[in-house]
This record gives C-alpha cells, structure tokens and sequence, in this order.
DNA sequence: ACTGATACTGAGACTAATTCTCATTTAGTG
DNA sequence: CACTAAATGAGAATTAGTCTCAGTATCAGT
C-alpha cells in the first residue's frame, strides 16, 4: 500500500507551505524523482530533464533534501544519488556489488528494529543509511 | 586488547607480500592512518604530509583498499574519509551531526548481528557500513 | 657494493562533479 | 495589469580526484 503516484503531490505541497513557488523546472525535478523507486544522480536527473539547468537540478534537490522528501545514499565509488523519501517512512537500504557497481535495494526488519534501539546521548537522531557491499553473482 | 601500534607493521608486511616496495612516502601515509582512530579524508592526509605528492597519497589509499587495509566511510554532505580496518575484524560505525558535520564513531552488537543475519541470494556480502544521522547537542 | 629492471614518486595538466554569479524570466499577489 | 521577489539557465569558478611523464629509489642478482 504504497503511494507512488501521490510523492509529487506532497511534494508540491511542501514547497509551497515552505513558501516557495511551483515553477515548471522544479516540478519536472520532482515527477522524475517520484517515478524512480531508487536512486538516481544529479547528472542522470540533469541529463534526462532537457531544458532544464543543471543548477536548477541541485538546487531542487538541496531544497528537497531540506524539506525532509529525498534523501541522500551512497552507491559506492564515490557515487551518490537520490531518492525520494515515502511519508510513511518505509524505506529500504542497498547493497552494492563492490566489481561491476550494480546497486540492488533491500528490506530488513529486523535491522531496523536493531537501529531503532540505538540511543546515543548528546545526538538527537532522524536518519539512517545502510549500505551493504559485496560481490553479485555476475562478478563471482 | 586492540594492537593500534601494530596495524602499521601488519600493512606494511601485506604490502611487501603483495610484490609491493617499501617506500618512504606510502609509509608515511600508512603511519598516518595508524595513528587515527577514525575517518580522515584523502586532502587532509595530503595537507598534513608535507612533501608527499597528492597523486601517492591517492595511490597509497588504493592499493591500502585493495588490500583490504583501510575502508571509505561516509561522512555526510559529500565528504568521505579513510580508516584503518583492524585485522581482528572489531570495527564501528559512525553518527554524523547534518548540521555542523561533526563524526562520532559509536559499536552496536545488536546491529552488528542483525547484519551479520541478512543474506541476499546473488550475492556474496564482504562489509557494510552504517550512518546514522541526526544532530548534536551543540546544533540542537 | 654495483647494476639493471622496474616500482614509485611529485609536479602539474587534466577531468568530472558541484557551486556560484548574474542578467533575465516567471509565479503569485493585489 | 503591475509589482516584487523567487526562480531560472548559461556559463564561469571551484573542488575533488585522476592521469602523464620524466626523474628517483627499491631490491634481487651478482
Ligand atoms: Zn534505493
Ligand atoms: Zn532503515
Ligand atoms: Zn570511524
Ligand atoms: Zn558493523
């Protein structure tokens, strides 16, 4: 029961109750980071929008990112990309064949309920990123 | 029982055996790593080395990943860093601070173990890495 | 210790990713 | 429609990281 097709909708809410306007680049920035489940860079982002300025894609993504709707994940290599964060707080992690750079997502609950439990003093916490690195089948 | 002053001497040996040379300046580098207990980005080893080219400071850290030496971490907004992987296998992970930046490194059995359970058929899983972000006392 | 083969090195050119600047356009308000 | 400020795109600037190459240093063999 996930809602895909309503991100860009919230999303389009959050910026204008941050009092930000709806401009056209913006959106576009926003409907193909609602239609990917994964992460995708900046540059695929700015490659893929035509007519749309690459400064435009990152500051839609910081301004996103801001908000709390994406967030930033580690693909390995010194790669990042974003994703789309669901209002519901399902989520998922990734694992990354270390060889080729094939990025595959995962669920664990038991790992979430193990990072739920951490508490650390002096840190207020609001995120988690994991990353799993190994071999895929291909590379073996 | 952790052997910091040793890992320095246990890399130097791996490198020897992988057909590598002694050289002063990589070891300078592979002392540097020694003696931190957590991340240091590539441009600070290179900052700090006076009279080590940038281009041996990238070299020496690859061929120290390539041997399975040192280990990237994320440190938050586009940084990353280097640290020394004991041959003990004990490690942690780090708490990053997304307002000011600050690292602090922090062990978890529990996670550590509901790692250690997950297992992804098509591949074969060699480490991982986990950040948890929030914000600290200071930022709060 | 001398020698040769070759790993290693530093300087700086180069590339790629991201940020900044600024003149122009556009959304939203009245 | 008119005004104001947000937003935009082109491209310059900055940063991080990689590559090239001519000279240097390591090490095995003598
Ligand atoms: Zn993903
Ligand atoms: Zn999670
Ligand atoms: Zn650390
Ligand atoms: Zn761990």
């Amino acid at each position: 029961m996930n809602e895909p097709a309503n991100w860009s909708e919230h999303s389009a809410r959050q910026i204008t109750a941050a009092g930000l306007r709806r401009s056209t680049p913006r959106q576009r920035v926003i409907d193909l980071l609602a239609d990917r489940d994964c992460a995708v860079t900046a540059l695929e982002i700015d490659a893929e929008l035509e007519g749309v300025g690459r400064a435009t894609v990152y500051r839609a993504i910081e301004q996103l990112e801001d908000l709390g709707l994406v967030r930033k994940v580690d693909l390995g290599s010194s790669a990042h990309g974003y994703e789309k964060i669901e209002p519901s707080g399902h989520h998922h992690h990734h694992i990354v064949c270390d060889d080729c750079g094939k990025v595959e997502p995962f669920e664990d609950e038991a790992l979430e309920e193990a990072i739920h439990d951490i508490h650390r003093k002096g840190f207020r916490l609001e995120s988690h990123e994991v990353t799993l690195h190994g071999h895929c089948a291909d590379c073996s």
